[in-house]
DNA sequence: CCGATGACATTTG
DNA sequence: TCAAATGCCATCG
C-alpha cells in the first residue's frame, strides 16, 4: 500500500483511537446517492461536539480509501472548500457519478439528499 | 508545555 | 438573508 509522504497525520501514533475508525465506520455506512454533514457523522460516531475532528481524520485518509468520503459535506452543502483543497474536485466529480447534483463549485443540494440513520 | 491552526457548527449583528 | 464572531477539541510546531 502506497506510504503516504510526510505530512499525513494518519500515522501520527495511529493508536485504536475509536474516533477515527468510529467515524470511518460512519462514512463507510453511508449509502450512495446520500449526504451527510460532518456533525451528524460526529454525532452518530457518539462525538455531538467534534465535527472538526471528523474533517481531520477525513483529511488523513489515504488516497486509496475505500470510504465514500466524498458524500460527507458541511451544513452549508458543500463539498469541502469548493476546490481550495487538495482534490475536491474530482471528489465533486465522483459525486455527480452517484446522481447527486453537484456544480462545478461543490455546492449541492444537502437537504434533497441529506442521509438519515434508522434504528 | 504552550501557542497557533483547522475538509466545522452555531449564534449574534 | 448574509457576514462575522465565538466555541469545541485534537493535532502540529
Amino acid at each position: 500500500m502506497p506510504r503516504p509522504k510526510s505530512g499525513n497525520r494518519i500515522e501520527a501514533g495511529e493508536p485504536p483511537v475509536d474516533f477515527r475508525a468510529t467515524v470511518l465506520g460512519i462514512v463507510a455506512k453511508i449509502p450512495k446517492g446520500k449526504l451527510a454533514s460532518y456533525g451528524q457523522v460526529a454525532a452518530l460516531a457518539g462525538f455531538p461536539q467534534r465535527p472538526r475532528q471528523v474533517g481531520m481524520v477525513l483529511s488523513g485518509l489515504p488516497e486509496g480509501t475505500k470510504l465514500p468520503w466524498h458524500r460527507v459535506v458541511n451544513t452549508r452543502g458543500y463539498v469541502p472548500s469548493r476546490g481550495r483543497w487538495w482534490g475536491a474536485f474530482e471528489q465533486i466529480g465522483r459525486l455527480r457519478d452517484e446522481g447527486i447534483e453537484v456544480d462545478d463549485l461543490g455546492n449541492l443540494d444537502l437537504e434533497a439528499h441529506r442521509w438519515t440513520p434508522r434504528s
